[in-house]
DNA sequence: CAAGCGCAGCGTGAGAGTCC
DNA sequence: GGACTCTCACGCTGCGCTTG
């Protein structure tokens, strides 16, 4: 157990490593150090309060942290949308300028290839969250999601073109670790993955809503058919079906590889600033389960405590 | 001469590696 | 995270050869 002295060191330094983070660059490696000192620092705290230790000291300089590190995201989601405007004025001021230039069309074909880095993806998001258990779109499945992206797009710049489908397929697959499931879990079988993800589908019941992904129809190719005609599957096997000699650790974590590929398409890593910034907001507002004195009221917002987000932490 | 077979060429899509 | 290049696999097509 860690002493009240230690954990006000440790709430300052996580402060000092997140501003020094921000200050210098958000790379992947420090987002994990950032995450890995957020987690330490949590734990203790929350140790010490289920042991009743938790001093008033501690409790208050944690809120405090907290309001600051709440006017910071504040700061940054400000600045953030300041960014976008300014973005979105650049790219219609280029536009209009080229519009009658002979570069033009090269140019804008150049800034359409490269510049923008904002994919309109919610469809092709949508279609990959809804065939999870086999993302891959025929080409005319790929078109219909492009038409239905492209009626939808306020302007050009959030047009797609069927080459950009193709690559952001090709790019989510490996990047959110469905390849790699694919590989750890299926042998590489693709009908093999499609029939554990009916399996976990059927594991976690309810809607396409609740769960936020589907596995997607079991009859896409011929592939997925020739294996449900050699196996004969009915629609209610689990994945101890599946995987009749595996132990429980190898099917906990095989479900939770597939909950991070599901939290990995629905959040881009450039969401991922947002999401940790809300991360130790919540760290905050999840330290200690009992209220501040009548003197702090000011901060009880900080310290209020959310069920569900607390009572999961202590999980961990 | 038609049918069957094997082979090369080509287009397409996917994966891997990489750049920015 | 979008886009590019390279490589590989696969399917389709056309062509030449063989066989009945």
């Amino acid at each position: 157990m860690r002493s009240q002295e230690e954990l006000c060191m440790d709430l300052l330094a996580f402060e000092n490593l997140l501003l020094n983070t921000l200050a210098s660059n958000t790379q992947e490696t420090h987002l994990g150090r950032l995450h890995t000192a957020a987690e330490r620092v949590r734990c203790a705290i929350l140790d010490s309060d289920e042991q009743g230790k938790l001093a008033p000291t501690t409790r208050h300089l944690g809120a405090r942290i907290g309001q600051r590190l709440e006017r910071l995201a504040q700061l940054l989601r400000a600045e953030q949308r300041e960014v976008n405007m300014m973005r979105t004025t650049t790219r219609n001021e280029l536009r209009e300028l080229l519009q009658n230039s002979n570069i033009a069309r090269e140019t804008s074909d150049n800034i359409q290839d490269k510049g923008d880095a904002s994919l309109n993806a919610g469809k092709m998001r949508s279609w990959f969250l809804k065939n999870l258990g086999y993302p891959f779109p025929t080409r005319s499945a790929k078109k219909s999601i492009l038409a239905e992206t492209n009626a939808e797009a306020k302007d050009n710049s959030e047009c797609l073109v069927y080459n950009q489908a193709v690559l952001w397929f090709i790019n989510t697959r490996r990047r959110s670790g469905w390849t790699t499931f694919l590989r750890s879990y299926a042998k590489g079988d693709k009908a093999m993955l499609l029939e554990i993800a009916w399996a976990l589908q059927h594991e976690q019941g309810g809607t396409h809503e609740q769960r936020c992904w589907s596995a997607g129809p079991r009859t896409v190719d011929g592939v997925t058919r020739q294996l449900m005609c050699s196996q004969a599957r009915q629609n209610t096997f689990t994945l101890r079906d599946l995987f009749p000699e595996a132990s429980e650790r190898f099917l906990n974590e095989l479900r939770s590889d597939w909950e991070q590929i599901v939290e990995r398409i629905k959040v881009g890593a450039k969401d991922k600033i947002g999401e940790w910034v809300n991360d130790v907001i919540r760290l905050s507002e999840t330290l200690p389960s009992s209220r501040p004195s009548s003197s702090n009221a000011g901060e009880a917002h900080i310290w209020r405590t959310c069920p569900e987000v607390t009572s999961r932490n202590r999980d961990c």
